[in-house]
Order: C-alpha cells, then structure tokens, then sequence
RNA sequence: UCCCGAGUAGCUCAGUUGGUUAGAGCAUCUGACUGUUAAUCAGAGGGUCGUUGGUUCGAGCCCAACCUCGGGAGCCA
C-alpha cells in the first residue's frame, strides 16, 4: 500500500476535518507520559503551534518510543482526534510512527525550555527549530513577499542591480574587495603598484554598498523601479542595528519630488504593518508576549509604552509627523535634556549632524511617533541629493522609528547635469568613475527621488526584536561568519 | 574602533573579607505514576571555574595581558 502524503500541521490545525486518517512529518518538540501513553508535540515549521500526537504503547512499539526524543525527527499516521486534554482542540492517535532521523538527547543543544538568544545566535544552525526563531523566519518571509506585493501592484519594475560593482562612488561605506588574485603575490606594474588590470574583471571590483545608482538608471526608463537585493559594508560596526551583509530595497521613482517620496515611503512602512498584522497573527502574538517577558525585568522607563502589536497598529493608522532639519533643530535647542545638558553632545547651532540621542528624544519623547526629517544641510549629506533653492540645503528625508532609529533614507535627486557635476567635483569623485550616472542627467533628465530601507530593520521593527543579528538567519559581523 | 560589563555543569545562574570535598534550577539517565500540557515525584551521573602569566602558605574570588560574548557610542540602512 502506497504511503498517504504528508499533511501540514498548519492545515490540521486550522481546518474543521476531524476523525480522518492523516499523516504529519516534523520535529519532536517534547515528549512526557507514562507506561500507558505518550504525548508527542511536533513541529513541522509551517505554524507556530504543535500537534499533540498520542501514542499508544499498544500500537507503537517500545523500541520505536525510545528513539523518539526532542530534536528527532518523525513521521506519524494515523486518525485526527478531538482532543481528551485541556491544551488544544485536536490531536493525532498514531497508529504507525517511523524515526526519520533521532536526536541525540545527551547532545542535541535545544531544550524544551528557555534558551538566551546569545546561545541560539551560537548554533545558528538549529535555532530556527526554536519558537521564537520559527516566528521570525516566517514573518521575514511575509514581509518579502509583502515588499514585492506593494510594489508589484503599483505597476513599479523590479531591476537586479549588480552584487559585484566596479563603480567606488557609491559613499556609503568602507567596501570588500572582490578578486581572484594571489594575495601573497599580486601582480605589480611598473611601478610596483598592484595591478588589477591583471584580476578576473580587469579592474578593481568591490561588493555593493547600495544599488540606488543603477536603480535610477533603470528609473530613467520604466519610470518606476525598486530594487530589493543583498548589499554589504566593510565598517567597523558593533551594534545592535548594524550588519556586514543586509538586505535593502530601494525604489526609484521619476517624475516624483520628495513630498511624493515622503508619501511614497510612509504608505509602504503602513501597508507592512498592517500586512503584518493581518497576516501573521499568530506569531505576532508569540512574540508580543515574548518581548513583554523580556521587558518584565527592566525599569519602567525602559519599556515601551504599547506592545508589539499596539505598535504594528499606531503606525499603520497615524499619520508620520513631518519637519524639517530647520525646525527639528529649534525643538533640540529648547528641550530640556539640551538646556540642562543632559545630551552627550550639545545642540549649538545650524548644521550640526544629528546624533542618535537627539533622534530618540524627537521620536520617542518629544513626538511619541514615526518623524519625518526632511530638508537637511548639503554638506552632511550625499551628492546626489537634490540641492533646494535657499542653496544651503538638499531635499533629503530620514524617517526615524522609535528603538530603531533610521529605517529610511531618502531623497530627491538631483537631476541638473551642472548642479551635479559641480558636486561630484566638490566631494573629489572622478568624473570618470561616474561617467554613466551623468550621462541620464545629459540625455532626457527628469525629477526623480526615491529611499532606501534597511531590511533587517524593518524586520526588527515588525517583530519586536532588539539585536538585528536576530532577524537574518545567518548574520555577518565583524568578525564572525560562521555557517 | 572607543567606553562599560560578563565568561563557573548541556542551558540559566549562585558562590560571603582569598581558606578543607565548587552549589541550585532546568536538561540528561534510571525508577514510579491510566491523558500529559515547559507533566509530576524519587534517585543518579555530569566541572581543566574563558586562556596565559603573576601576587599569595593557599586563587573561582586579587592583578596583568589576550580571547570570546553582550550593552552603549561612532559610522550608517
């Protein structure tokens, strides 16, 4: 007799079939009972839920209930049940179990008790066995799905910029070189500089910092594109929010000013939200929960005023606040931790760069909400934001969130081919490595703005984690790139 | 990279002014229990106290360097 297929539990649990024959594949998250029956709880990954399954010492053998431990890995057959027991509305009476893989008890690292992310983070091989990771993993994966929907359905083309970039203006980051030369032996020139005339690509080849100048090429031409893909940076950085290799996406759009782009980016982050909450429930409330357990031990100052799903729900109905740098920096100069001195880094005047304290006090404190900072000074901020009338300022736009800090970065870009070639020459970039860039501001230029927002940060903004090491299954640190 | 903190059993942690044989809970193993929900109850096994060096009659504890991890800062998404 043919074996039955799988059935996922996800399907067990949600659907209203009850005393049918089913068969259900997945990992052993307990396993208690006595001489006369076992409870097994399994997972098989596609919710966060496990189904009891009960076995029957009559029908399952001693040997087979033996080698069924947490970690082991089982398939089970038999007739889906309303459940005798408190814990859930259904379960499986096994009538056959087969051991696909065991685990070893003495040695297989996950518990059935709480673990410290500190040492999930260490066996990132099996962490995504655990609850809360499970939950992660399959919000993560809504939200990509999410991101592509957004953009798909207004019509916006998705372009694959390059990984490996030859281009070394893109400024926004030290960068990691791509070869395929003998580092112990490098080619030399004449004079006795390395030669990368002689490596795989002719020329020097780094990892991608950002795709945001391929995608306005492609902008140029389909009118709206994003990009959504792997990007890298080489910095030194050892912080909860920062990654060697994150993902970003970033749209482009033409014929958009940055009022358009503001616009753009707040119905995005509000379609997510609210794409989460609508879509993930369960795990979202495995998660609230999780983190109100976390947040338990801290000082009343430290926890957030609404919980996870609160959160999720005020910044998909609230309007972002709107201001500029110019006013942000009025209400800096007359707040009170800068007149009693209570920020690291005093607020003076005009044109200082923002630090993350000051960031923290207008969203958290002063707005209670989503900021919008637009309007920046020219000379704290990348060349090819579009420079605004008064000449001292570009038409930039940071959105801040609570416990994050910058989740988007944006601007107009500056689309006049003299305002742009007059910046490149200030900043010291060589004409000659943007040759191409200049060229769409030569031939049928046109307004254009678009942002970019960090992945993993969004990630941890729907999820409620802190670290965003805990957001990406395998995260790159300095310092670290295990598995 | 800078500042601060932490490394003790598989995991989470305690360990007094430096003093005999380093503890607990959970996990694991063995036994008990007729339906459990992180099952419960009884017992057992399990340690190079991050590494190296130093101070001392004596170091888990004090000192130094290094390693690893965490938090904060900078840089940024």
């Amino acid at each position: 007799m043919a074996e039955s297929k799988r059935t996922k539990i996800k399907a067990l649990l949600t659907g209203e079939q009850v005393d049918v024959n089913v068969r259900v594949k997945g990992w052993v998250r307990t396993k208690r009972g006595n001489k006369n029956v076992s409870f097994i709880a399994l997972n098989d990954g596609s919710c966060l839920a496990n189904l009891q399954i009960v076995a029957d010492p009559n029908n399952i053998s001693e040997d087979i209930l033996k080698r069924i431990t947490t970690g082991a890995c089982i398939s089970a057959e038999g007739q889906l049940v309303a459940s005798q027991g408190a814990g859930q509305k259904v379960e499986l009476n096994a009538e056959t179990i087969e051991v696909l893989g065991e685990a070893d008890p003495e040695t297989y690292p996950l518990q059935p008790k709480r673990h410290s992310l500190e040492f999930l983070r260490e066996i990132a091989h099996l962490r995504p066995r655990s609850n809360t990771f499970g939950a992660i993993m399959r919000v993560r994966h809504a939200m990509i799905f999410a991101v592509h929907k957004f953009f798909h359905d207004k019509g916006f083309v998705n372009v694959h910029t390059p990984i490996i970039t030859g281009s070394d203006a893109e400024g926004a980051g030290e960068m990691f070189r791509v070869t395929t030369m003998d580092l112990a032996n490098p080619p030399k020139d004449e004079e006795g500089n390395i030669d990368f005339k002689q490596d795989f690509f002719g020329k020097e080849t780094n990892l991608t910092v950002s795709g945001q100048l391929e995608a306005e090429l492609g902008a140029m031409a389909l009118g709206e594109v994003y990009t959504f893909g792997p990007t890298f940076r080489a910095e030194n950085s050892n912080t909860t929010r920062h990654l060697a290799e994150f993902w970003m996406i970033e749209p482009e759009v033409a014929f958009a000013d940055l009022e358009d782009n503001m616009d753009l980016a707040e119905e995005f982050l509000k379609f997510l939200a609210k794409y989460a909450l609508d879509n993930c429930r369960e795990d979202l409330e495995f998660l609230k929960e999780r983190a109100l357990q976390e947040e338990k031990n801290l000082p009343a100052d430290k926890k957030n005023e609404l919980n996870l799903i609160e959160r999720l729900e005020f910044v998909a109905n609230n309007d972002f606040q709107r201001l500029t740098y110019t006013e942000a920096i009025d209400i800096l100069k007359n707040s009170k931790p800068n007149k009693k001195g209570r920020f690291q880094y005093k607020i003076e005047e005009w044109g200082a760069d923002l630090q993350s304290e000051h960031e923290r006090f207008l969203v958290e404190k002063h707005f209670k909400k989503p900021v919008i900072l637009t309007d920046y000074p020219a000379k704290i901020k990348a060349f090819y934001m579009r420079l605004n009338e008064d000449e001292k300022t570009v038409a930039a736009m940071d959105i801040l969130f609570p416990g994050i800090g910058e989740i988007v970065g944006g601007s107009q870009r500056e689309e006049r081919y003299e305002v742009l070639v007059e910046k490149v020459k200030a900043m010291g970039i060589p004409e000659e490595h943007v040759w191409w860039y200049l060229d769409t501001r030569k031939f049928g230029t046109a307004p254009h703005a678009g942002f970019g927002l960090g992945f993993e940060r969004l990630i941890l903004f729907v999820t409620g984690m802190t670290n965003i090491r805990d957001v990406i299954p395998f995260p790159r640190t300095p310092g670290t790139a295990e598995f």
